[in-house]
Parts: structure tokens; sequence; C-alpha cells
DNA sequence: CGAAATAGGACTAAAATAGTCCACTATTGA
DNA sequence: TCAATAGTGGACTATTTTAGTCCTATTTCG
């Protein structure tokens, strides 16, 4: 799968919900309205990604949540990195590389350059342009609530978020 | 993270020594032997990559397993496509794209063009490639058994595989 | 036949992940 | 100055995924 979490993922839209929010800040509890993601989780998101200096915050009443830069110099790599620690595919192809098979290992090094390039991608990659490549899939809202159309999906999960 | 399940690491070393080795075929438990890896891993990843036609299987005795082509025409990309399903890092970008945001998710296209240069740099490393990168860790043998040399690493895993 | 291999699948244990909750701190504004 | 709003930090739980084991066929060679 060569998987990003889910935390991950939501991070990114939480992420470019703000950065298409015309307002100076937005609170927690407003972006998970807005992304119909659970609120305890944006928050959580948020947190991360405040300390990783990608988004800052103030507190009191009016406070909220704005991004630290322009969404162009907001790279994916950077997004990833601040919620799931520095990309590497293998343990091996990390900083401390290590592993018990390191001497009957013949393919160390090589994960490295794979990793290199993954890394070279998602750098070339700002959240400027995930706005840009906006799906333009008509959302339907009741109560003001973001509801999904496509039947498919409404079998597939079922739980809550 | 981004990262690969350790199956398809072990994967990878095991198929690099297959390849490596000059013989018609190997069994399972000598690769097991040879890497380092335990056996019933090891006879589990060989049954994947066989399902997958990465590599072919002969029964009986004096059986075993061989490359099913030239590792210079075995991709990254169809070592993790075997071991772990089609590479995609979220879920909205595999082909099945479906996702309780939908609506209200203003990234999912770019990942799949993420995605798709993940995948390409996959697609351009064989597995040829990671031997040609082979590190050259000095191996150290006890009765046969490979031994891990590097001190740090002693502490850190104590946990048989 | 019987030893040596793979095939297939069920099963368990351990670890990572996702998500929730709560008590606390800071800021604003009436 | 007090109450309301909003973020902070961390503990905690449930779920899912992953890793690893084991057992019972089946196939082939000598």
């Amino acid at each position: 799968m060569l998987r990003l979490s889910k935390l991950t993922d939501y991070g990114t839209v939480v992420l470019a919900r703000l950065a298409a929010s015309g307002n100076p800040v937005s609170s927690a509890s407003g972006l998970a309205a807005a992304t119909g993601i659970a609120s305890p989780t944006v928050s959580k998101l948020l947190k991360l990604l405040s300390k990783a200096g990608l988004v800052v915050s103030t507190r009191g009443s009016n406070g909220g949540y704005r991004l630290s830069r322009d969404a162009a110099e907001i790279s994916a790599a950077a997004i990833i990195d601040a919620l799931e620690g520095p990309v590497s595919i293998t343990e091996c192809s990390g900083e401390d590389s290590c592993c018990d098979y390191q001497s009957t290992c013949a393919v160390g090094g090589a994960w490295q350059r794979i990793n290199t390039a993954i890394r070279g991608a998602l750098d070339d990659i700002s959240l400027a342009d995930l706005l840009n490549n906006t799906r333009l899939n008509p959302a339907f809202r009741f109560a003001g609530v973001p509801v999904a159309i496509d039947r498919a999906c409404i079998q597939k999960k079922s739980r809550g978020h």
C-alpha cells in the first residue's frame, strides 16, 4: 500500500480548508464543521501542525488558527513530516539506519535512493498546488452539514468519524 | 513515515538473495538460513511472491524457488504490489476512490499526482539495481550463522524475528 | 514408499493507529 | 473582574493492521 495514515490525509484537508477560508483565523470547531471531520480529531491535528510551525494559534475568544506562511510555501513533505515524522520508506532508509540483518542485507542502500526520489516528489508539491487540483464534485448540504452524494460510498463506510 | 511494512522489506532481501545465489533453485529454508529471517516468514513471503508471479516454485524434493525473470525485469513497484497490494498513498488515490468527505475534500485529485510520481520512481528501480547498491558491510559468521556487528544495533532490537 | 519440498489457510499475539476525553491555561470583552 | 471562548497537554481506549506461527494437504524425486 505504501499508505499515508488517515490523520495525515485529514490534516491536508484541514490545511486546505484553512488556506481557502478568507478569514484571518479559523477556530478548530469551525474547521471541523466545514470539513465534516470530528472536532476532537481536528483539534489534535491542529495541535500537531502548530507544534510543527505550519499553523499559528491565537488563544482567547475570537482566537483560532491560521497558516504560518503562504500556502505556496508549505510543501506536502512538510505536512507529512509534521503528522507522521520524517518520511522514510523502510527502517533502514531513515537517519539512524540500523537493523538486525544489516550484515546479510543486500538492499539497504537502494531504498535510500528510492526514498530520495519520493521525497523530491513531495517537496515539489505545495499546499497551493493541492488547492488548484480541487475536484469539482458538487457538494450538497443538509441543514448546513455537507453530505456526500456518492451512493457507493454510503454503504461502504458507516462508522462515524 | 510513509513506510513499507517489514514484510515487504524482508521480501526484497529474500528476492535479492535469490537473485544473487548461483543455484537454479533455492529452498525456503535455505533462504531463511542465508538471510537470517525466520523460516515460516520466508515461506509466507515466497508464497505471496509466487502468487504474484515474481518467483516460480518447484515442488518435491530438490524443489525450491527461482526468479520468474531476470532481476533487471523486476521493478520495486512490482515487489511492493505483490506484498502490499497496489501502491496508493491515500485511500482516495487508489482506483475505487471513495471517501466520506469527498464533497468537502479539496485535496483528492492532487494526491493522485503525487502517487503517480512515486509510482514512477518505483517503476524505474529494478531488483538488479537494488543488488548493485549493495552495502559493503563486512559480514561475520558464527557457526555458519550471520552475525550483525554494529554495536548500536545489538541493544536496540533484542526480540527474535 | 518415504523423505523433502511447496501450498494453502487458519489462527494468535503484538503493535500501531485513530479517536475521545478531561483538566488546565490564556485571552478577550462585557 | 468575571464569564465565555479557544487552545494545550496528555492520558486513555478501542480498533485495525501487521507479524509471525502452525497444521494439514499435495507434489516430486530417488
